[in-house]
RNA sequence: GGCCGGGUGGCGAAGUGGCCUAACGCGGAGGUCUGCAAAACCUUUAUUCCGUGGGUUCAAAUCCCACCCCGGCCUCCA
């Protein structure tokens, strides 16, 4: 293993050294859950489960941390809204967020925490950061006073005199300094909140993430991650809590994702953002294009780059993402059925003719997960196997493993996780089932044995309006979505 | 105003000192196969132009300077 990942903080690639050998611990800022998650989300969560997906693969042990926000000002405004209680909408969105993401083939964290769930452990850590007066009571709430975390600005690379300048907030009355943060919030009329020292209230949206990343993580880890825009305040925030409250440097790499753009109406681009109301959500997408697809779409940039969304972009990914399938739709055939992935570590198989192409794989991985350079070997090999599927010559030892091998690092992407038939007879909205389309498919044959192609051509044709584009070969005609 | 990124072919996107006359994908063109197609394969698609102008170097898309343009953050946001 020889990881070298792009640490926000310092704004430079290094290598991967781990607190303890062998294992890491990562944490990423998850969603906040008041509504669907657009493609946004979707880069972040796959993203996030790439990498983590790499690191278990290099034989390391990962503990990952996801959080749900499940209380904040949105959510309770849209609960309100709805008139109905905010835990009811907070856990229809995990739900839907969970069903997304499966679709997304992102897996599971091992830890999934709600910020409601851990009102103690943030009080705790308050309490410590105003007994080390580094917080303090104003008008019922508790701030954050940032002028006293010496190193606060570090992370986002700004100094506390440029912020002031700039600053956009309106100044409440209560904070010492403008850019202090609130820990705890008072409760007001109507809102939803909890006992605590210092009276009923709600926490702070910063809070929750030193408190829940410390409690199942230790107070001091290898990774966190998030969103670009995360990076000030959000993490600026956190490091200032955790840091303050522990006296303990806490996370050892910063990854931040780039983010997702849109074209407007007038040709601008624009990040895509759920204030904006310029978004797609990952539902709507699925509707579409099969997850894989999306995987695809947005592993093909580098995470760190700006991501521009369109459904021509998403066009393409699909139609690279047929490639990909389609090579191993040919090895099926030639080979009467796929190899099944071995479950050996990358680095202890022969893998003959094929250990430049892994070899390659892993370098652009280990170089900040470099998923481009990474899906350009897959197209590569791709391209090998149709070429050895096509020579009657070839060795069937070598198809296979090139299959083995290709679909196990694709599957560190989270790609070419099906089955090729499968890939390519979902998503037919045409009305057609199987068991019609075989119909057709016959009718067409008996037509073509006939020499009535001109009736051929109309039963293909048919099919072809319907979504379904036939593929006639020596072993019979198969039939694919268009 | 301050602070960060970024500008690579028709489109997307790697590459960040010599293997770059620039990976890979999509799209286009021609061909092989096919009854015709589709898929696949072959050839081709940036020939001193890698935003513009200077500079450093034996050598620059890659380093330095200036300028132009785009995006983000500085308020909630993945």
């Amino acid at each position: 293993m020889n990881i070298q990942l792009f640490n926000s903080m310092g704004r430079k690639k290094e290598p991967l050294q781990l607190r303890v050998a062998g294992q890491v611990g990562i944490y990423v800022c998850g969603v906040t859950v008041y509504d669907y998650c657009h493609i946004g989300h979707a880069r972040v969560m796959v993203v996030f489960d790439t990498i983590v997906r790499y690191l278990r693969a290099c034989g390391l042990k990962v503990t990952y941390v996801r959080n749900f926000t499940d209380i904040d000002d949105k959510i309770i405004q849209r609960a309100n809204a709805l008139h109905i209680p905010f835990q009811q909408l907070t856990e229809t969105f995990i739900e839907a967020f969970q069903v997304d993401m499966q679709a997304l083939g992102v897996a599971r964290a091992d830890r999934e925490p709600k910020a409601t769930d851990h009102l103690a452990e943030m009080q705790q850590m308050i309490d410590n950061l105003i007994r080390k007066g580094l917080a303090y009571p104003g008008g019922g709430d508790i701030f954050y006073a940032v002028d006293r975390f010496q190193s606060y600005g570090q992370l986002s690379g700004k100094n506390l005199a440029e912020l002031q300048s700039g600053s956009r907030v309106d100044v409440d009355t209560h904070k010492q300094n403008p850019l202090d943060f609130v820990l705890w919030k008072k409760a007001k009329p109507d809102e939803p909140h909890w006992p605590s020292p210092w009276g009923e209230g709600r926490p702070g949206w910063h809070i929750e993430c030193s408190a829940m990343s410390c409690k199942y993580l230790g107070e001091s880890f290898d990774i966190h991650g998030g969103g670009m825009d995360l990076l000030f305040p959000h993490h600026e925030n956190e490091i200032a809590q955790t840091e303050g409250s522990s006296g303990q440097p806490w996370v050892r790499y910063w990854l931040h994702n780039g983010f997702v753009n849109v074209l407007t109406d007038s040709g601008e681009r624009e990040k895509m953002s759920k204030s904006l109301g310029n978004f797609f959500t990952i539902r709507d997408l699925l509707a579409h294009y099969p997850g894989e697809v999306l995987r695809l779409f947005i592993l093909n940039s580098h995470y760190r780059s700006p991501l521009d969304f369109s459904s021509e972009l998403l066009d393409a990914a699909r139609h690279g993402m047929d490639r990909l399938y389609s090579a191993l739709a040919g090895a099926k055939k030639r080979l009467q059925e796929l190899p099944v992935a071995a479950a050996a570590p990358l680095d202890d198989t022969d893998w003959g003719h094929w250990a430049e192409e892994m070899e390659r794989f892993l370098v652009a991985m280990d170089d900040d997960f470099n998923t481009p350079q990474a899906i350009a070997v897959l197209f590569e090999m791709a391209k090998q196997i149709n070429r050895l599927v096509a020579t009657e010559t070839a060795s069937v030892q070598e198809i296979s493993q090139g299959v083995q091998l290709l679909r196990q690092l694709a599957a560190l992407l989270g790609l070419l996780t099906t089955d090729p038939d499968h890939y390519f007879h979902q998503l037919t909205s045409t009305g057609l089932g199987d068991a019609d389309i075989d119909a057709l498919i016959q009718q067409r044959l008996a037509a073509r044995l006939a020499r009535n192609f001109q009736e051929a051509d109309r039963i293909r044709q048919q099919l072809l309006e319907a979504g379904i584009v036939l593929q006639d070969a020596k072993e019979g005609t198969t039939w694919r979505r268009s």
